[in-house]
RNA sequence: GUCCCCAUCGUCCAGAGGCCCAGGACGUGGCCCUUUCAAGGCCAAAACACGGGUUCGAAUCCCGUUGGGGACGCCA
C-alpha cells in the first residue's frame, strides 16, 4: 500500500488538511505501507518556500513522519512537482498525439463570456468546444507565430464515469457536465487534474485518500488514468471539517492553522487524537468490546483505523472538546514529555532563563501541579507565576488578598509563620509540620489557616494546592543561578517579607 | 443554474430490520469531595429533519421533499 499527501504550498498547514494526512498517514502505518509526501508547487504565483517548510514543520511536529518525500526522497522523486515538468509535457505531448487533447487558442475573455453565458442558460458551465476542430498543423502554425495556447484534453461525451470509492461506494459522474479541461497551461506548466494522474501513477500511488472537495475532480482524472493507459489507484474522500455554523472552517472560527494550535499551547498528541475522531470511531467488536474509546494515543489509533469505518457526513470542528483531550494528555503524558512542549511559554514568560538540565529537571517537577488545571500550555506560566515572582507589598495591597488578611484569625496566621518555618521545606510533609506548627500557635485551622498561609507564601488568592507548591518554592530557591530559572525567594523570605508589609499597610 | 455528496442529542460519534420509549464522549445543569481555583466522582436534561412506501416489525431498506456541503478556473 501506497498512499499520499500532497498539499500546495500557499500557506500554513491547515487543521482540515492535517487531518487529511493523518487519515492517509494511519492508513499506512496500520497496513505496513509507504506515506509519501509530494509538494503540488505548480501555482508559481502563490507557492511559496517558506510556506512548504513550514508544512513540513506543521507535519512532523504533529508526529506524521513520511517515508519518501521532498527533504528524505525515495524511489519516485523528485517530490516536487516544480521539479517534474519535464514529465507532464512528455505525458501531454503523448495525448496530443494520440488525439486525446489539444491545443485551444481561446482567450481568457472569451473563456469568462461563455461561462457566464452557460451560466444564464443555466447549463453547467463548460467550455465550449470551440478549438476542438483546430487540426494539429494550424495549432503548429499558429504556435509558431506566436499565439499562446493551452493544451485540452478531449472529453467523450455522454459518457457516464463510475468509480468506486472506499467511503462512499460508487459515484457516477456524465461527461455532459464537464468540459474539456486543461492539461497544460500556456505557460507550460501542468494543471491540477493532470498533474496529480501523472504523479500518483508514476509514484505507484495504491489509495488516495483526499478531501470531498476532490470528489468532482476524479472523473476527469479517470478519464486521463485511462487514455494514458495507467490503472487507476483505490480512492477515498473525507467528508470535510466546518465551523460551528456549518460553513467551512475559516479564519473567522478563530485557529484554524496547526501553527496556530502550536503556537497557543495544544499538544501534537491531542490535536492528531481529536482530529482522527472527526468522521471515523474505532470499531466495535469482539477483540475491542468497549467500542466508544476516545482517548487513543496515535499509534493506537493507526491499528484500529480502517477506511469502512469513516463516516459520510461533514463534522464540526469543537475547540471545546479538543480543549478537553488536551488537559488529558497534559495530565497523562509523561511529565518529560510535557515539559520539552511547555518550556518556550516559560522561555517566553522570562521564567526559564536557559534550558539546562536542571531548569528542565525543576520544569518537570512543577509542572504537574498546573497540567490538570488549565486547558493549554501556554496558560502554565501563569498559573505558576507565584513561584517566580513575589512582591510582597504589591500582593498585601491586593483587594483579594486584603479581603483574606481581614478575615479573623489571619494576621496571627501571617504573624506566626515567620517563626514556623525553621527551614526549607522540601516535600509534602516538612510544609504539612510547618501548616500544624502555625495552627497549634494561633488555634486556627481549615480555610482560616490556609487562607493566609497560601497569601504570604504565594502573594496570591488561589493556585495550586499547597502541599506541592509550597515545596516547589523552596526547591526552586535552593537552584543555584547556573540553572537558568529566574530567581525564586524562599518560603522563609516570603513569610517574613509579607508579613513586614502587612503591618506597613496597616 | 447543473452535477455530485450528505442528513441520530447544541457538537463529535455508536447504531449495519427486532437487543433502541436509541448508547458513549465534549459541552451544559445539579450534587459529592475539598485549605482556594481546578481536577475527580455521581446524577440529570438533551436527538433518529419531514412525507410516503417495503416489512409482522425501520433510526436502520426504497422514493420524494426540505436542509446542508462540494464542484463546475490557464487554483489546488
Amino acid at each position: 500500500m501506497r498512499v499520499r499527501f500532497a498539499p500546495s504550498p500557499t500557506g500554513q498547514l491547515h487543521v482540515g488538511n492535517a487531518r487529511t494526512a493523518l487519515f492517509n498517514w494511519l492508513l499506512a502505518r496500520g497496513h505496513a505501507g509507504t506515506f509519501i509526501l509530494r509538494i503540488e508547487d505548480t501555482d508559481a504565483e502563490r507557492s511559496t518556500k517558506a510556506s512548504e517548510e513550514s508544512i513540513l514543520e506543521d507535519l512532523r511536529w504533529l508526529g506524521l513522519e513520511w517515508d519518501e518525500g521532498p527533504d528524505v526522497g525515495g524511489g519516485c522523486g523528485p517530490y516536487r512537482q516544480s521539479e517534474r515538468l519535464h514529465l507532464y509535457t512528455s505525458y501531454a505531448n503523448e495525448l496530443l498525439g494520440a488525439g486525446y487533447a489539444y491545443y485551444c487558442f481561446c482567450s481568457p475573455q472569451k473563456l469568462e463570456a461563455d461561462r457566464k453565458q452557460d451560466l444564464a442558460a443555466g447549463r453547467p458551465p463548460k467550455y465550449h468546444g470551440t478549438c476542438r476542430s483546430v487540426g494539429p498543423d494550424e495549432a503548429r502554425r499558429r504556435i509558431d507565430a506566436g499565439e499562446r495556447a493551452v493544451v485540452r484534453f478531449r472529453v467523450p461525451e455522454h459518457v457516464d464515469i463510475t468509480f468506486h470509492d472506499l467511503v462512499r461506494g460508487d459515484v457516477t459522474f456524465n461527461t455532459d457536465n464537464i468540459g474539456d479541461f486543461v492539461l497544460i497551461r500556456s505557460d507550460g506548466r501542468p494543471q491540477y487534474n493532470f498533474a496529480v494522474v501523472i504523479d500518483d501513477a508514476l509514484m505507484e500511488v495504491t489509495h488516495v485518500i483526499r478531501g470531498e472537495d476532490h470528489i468532482s475532480n476524479t472523473p476527469k482524472q479517470v478519464l486521463v488514468y485511462r487514455a494514458l493507459a495507467f490503472s487507476p489507484p483505490r480512492f477515498a474522500h473525507l467528508a470535510l471539517v466546518m465551523g460551528p455554523d456549518h460553513t467551512p472552517l475559516s479564519k473567522r472560527h478563530g485557529a484554524t492553522s496547526v501553527a496556530e494550535f502550536r503556537d497557543r499551547g495544544y499538544l501534537p498528541e491531542a490535536l492528531t487524537n481529536y482530529l482522527a475522531l472527526i468522521g471515523w470511531s474505532p470499531r466495535s467488536d469482539a477483540a475491542n468490546p468497549g467500542s466508544n474509546e476516545e482517548l487513543l494515543p496515535i499509534d493506537e489509533l493507526a491499528r484500529r483505523f480502517a477506511l469502512e469505518d469513516v463516516g459520510h457526513s461533514a463534522g464540526v470542528f469543537d475547540p471545546e472538546k479538543l480543549s478537553w483531550m488536551n488537559r488529558h494528555y497534559m495530565k497523562t503524558l509523561p511529565p518529560a514529555r510535557v515539559a520539552a512542549e511547555a518550556s518556550r511559554f516559560f522561555v517566553a514568560r522570562g521564567f526559564i532563563r536557559k534550558m539546562t538540565d536542571a531548569s528542565a529537571a525543576y520544569l518537570e517537577s512543577i509542572l504537574p501541579m498546573a497540567a490538570g488545571s488549565v486547558d493549554r500550555l501556554e496558560e502554565i506560566p501563569e498559573r505558576l507565576a507565584f513561584l517566580f515572582e513575589f512582591d510582597a507589598d504589591a500582593a498585601a495591597t491586593h483587594a483579594d488578598i486584603s479581603a483574606i488578611v481581614e478575615e479573623p484569625g489571619a494576621r496571627e496566621v501571617i504573624a506566626a509563620l515567620p517563626a514556623a518555618i525553621t527551614g526549607p521545606m522540601l516535600d509534602r510533609e516538612s510544609f504539612r509540620a510547618m501548616a500544624a506548627r502555625v495552627r497549634e500557635k494561633t488555634g486556627q485551622k481549615g480555610k482560616s489557616l490556609f487562607h493566609p498561609i497560601r497569601a504570604a507564601l504565594t502573594g496570591e488568592a488561589g493556585g495550586p494546592e499547597l502541599d506541592l507548591a509550597v515545596p516547589a518554592i523552596d526547591r526552586g530557591a535552593a537552584l543555584p543561578l547556573a540553572a537558568g530559572v529566574a530567581r525564586i525567594r524562599s518560603s522563609a523570605e516570603r513569610a517574613k517579607a509579607f508579613a513586614a508589609a502587612v503591618s506597613r499597610h496597616e
